[in-house]
DNA sequence: AGTGAAATGACCATAAT
DNA sequence: ATTATGGTCATTTCACT
């Protein structure tokens, strides 16, 4: 059972998802805290899971990875050993930087990096259109990012 | 013009999209690098706009937010103008985790979260379909994160 | 509040262009 | 010579008890 999060701790997480590399001080003096209270309840969030990890958002062109698109899947009929299977290989392929599971039409979601559409075409035809168990492989191709994967709204109440 | 990346930027990349926080002596060790040289390139990265931020992952349920989908949204042919209003509406709804334009039969992809399926229900019948320019809007709830939005790849040469 | 660690800036060395 | 890299040291600031 976890504990409500206080006000503070809410505040603490708004920041921390703007600037996750801020200094405990500075946050205590955003969230109106002495360093000490903030560090411990900082802690306590990471402890309980509530914040699962800081990472540094990095601009794929930046990288060459020219190319970013969604992936839609569709799957056979199948055991579900399969499809564990299946899944596990998807998640090993580094030009995957999300996948999820979808009720409706589509079974997965693939939110996928290549350094140019040839690549890319590599990618789909040889590394998911031959895994065991796919129907159905469909790409669209990102031609802009309207907000980029950003923070989740911290409601006031829990 | 960006200078081009060394080995020891590709390597503070791939620490730092795993661990966003850790101190910069620790990844100066990690890096192999000194820690004031090290600063120096993280800096460097982060004034190129290499690394764009740095982000505290927050688990949504901890939140309460239970719900997670995937809206799939059409346009209709529609002056320009218009398009660019929707998506600053899209932009400023805080359910929006993400959002992007697509090539192909779907026109955006919007990433939501919600405490639970009526609000996200008020949601897509409130604020998404009442949009002017929507043609038509698909929902799809995420099952499960196969794999969370993680780290871009970092290939050895740029 | 105090102590040990980290961040940060000034300055030097080396190598490649 | 200039530019880009990395290192060392001294000082300030921070983390954490």
């Amino acid at each position: 059972m976890r504990r409500p999060l206080t006000p503070s701790d809410r505040r603490i997480l708004r920041v921390l998802q703007n600037d996750g590399r801020i200094t405990n001080a500075a946050l205590a003096e955003k969230v109106g805290l002495a360093a000490s209270p903030c560090l411990r309840r900082l802690k306590a969030l990471e402890d309980d899971g509530v914040i699962e990890g800081y990472r540094a958002m990095v601009n794929r062109k930046a990288l060459g990875l020219e190319v970013e698109a969604f992936v839609f899947i569709k799957l056979e009929q199948s055991e579900p050993g399969w499809r564990t299977r299946l899944v596990e290989r998807l998640k090993g392929y580094e030009e995957v930087i999300a996948c999820y599971a979808l009720a409706g039409e589509v079974d997965l979601i693939v939110h996928a990096v290549a350094k140019d559409i040839e690549s890319f075409g590599e990618f789909t035809m040889n590394r998911l259109l031959t895994l065991p168990g796919v129907a159905d492989v469909r790409s669209s191709f990102v031609l802009s990012s309207i907000k980029p994967p950003g923070a989740v709204p911290v409601p006031d109440h829990a």
